[in-house]
DNA sequence: TGCAGAAATTAGGTTTGACTAACTTTATTC
DNA sequence: GAATAAAGTTAGTCAAACCTAATTTCTGCA
């Protein structure tokens, strides 16, 4: 079967890595494989293999022992993986969610929202935030259960 | 009350079996293996393999060469899946999005989904229902994008 | 400056869930 | 009722991502 030419490239792991990759160096100014490996909770050696992955993948450069930098390329995707992330969490806070719950779960849907998707989810919290009414209504039949 | 043996059990995969099983099941009267193969679009040989392991774990009874049941657990545990896939599939439906988009998006997304945030999406859906106003509002905003 | 400890890397292994190829069982059809 | 086709199974592989253990490189400080 045919399993991918040469770059399986987006996988949700690899979202996974770009996004606290993002975070750490916005954060902290720097991302080490100490850093991501606590981060995500995975081993450092875990982080080396997928760091070298991400680096012949063009996501990120990368020099053994010295550390990583983003790549334009990189960088971009992982302010869209970001942005995702954030919108679901809002649309979810709006609706009452425990943080706990809307960090769970935004953990492993985000990677199969798709563009359109997205959009709508972000008109709709835009329009749910001018309706207040509204969004009361919805929490208290989410509290009545 | 059979408590569940300490099977790891429930991965995407499991579900997406099962969720094709009682669709099978119901739609068709039955569910061989060559069937729910065409229908999650994988070999005959990973069905055999899988379907062996849900028998093992109680999910469904299993005779070699003779075709499959699922058991009490494994019909409520399917059942409760269609139910989130449904509802979420319901709720994107409201959002004006493509059955393609919505087919693709809730496919992957469903796994993820928490009780709680179902039954938010389930609340603010009822709502959104009954505001059809606010909903031509939200589409309007996603298609002048 | 040299050495101990932290960080990073390599090597080798595990698990999950797919695959193909070859074989067995069951069903159909003449 | 035997031959062939369809369905199902087994055996052996593979790839993605994780792991631990052992090794190498780097860094800070006495």
């Amino acid at each position: 079967m045919p399993a991918r030419n040469s770059a399986p490239a987006r996988s949700q792991a690899v979202e996974d890595y770009l996004e606290r990759i993002l975070d750490l160096i916005s954060t902290k100014g720097y991302a080490r494989v100490v850093d991501i490996a606590g981060s995500l909770k995975i081993s450092q050696a875990s982080v080396t293999n997928m760091v070298q992955r991400l680096d012949a993948e063009g996501l990120l450069n990368y020099e053994k022992y010295r550390g990583l930098v983003l790549t334009k390329a990189g960088e971009t995707l992982a302010r869209n993986i970001t942005r995702r992330h954030e919108l679901l969490s809002d649309f979810l806070k709006l609706l009452g969610l425990d943080d706990e719950v809307i960090y769970h779960d935004v953990e492993g849907m985000e990677h199969h929202i798709s563009p359109p998707t997205l959009r709508a989810i972000e008109a709709l919290t835009a329009q749910l935030q001018r309706h207040p009414a509204l969004l009361a209504k919805v929490r208290k039949e989410i509290d009545e259960r």
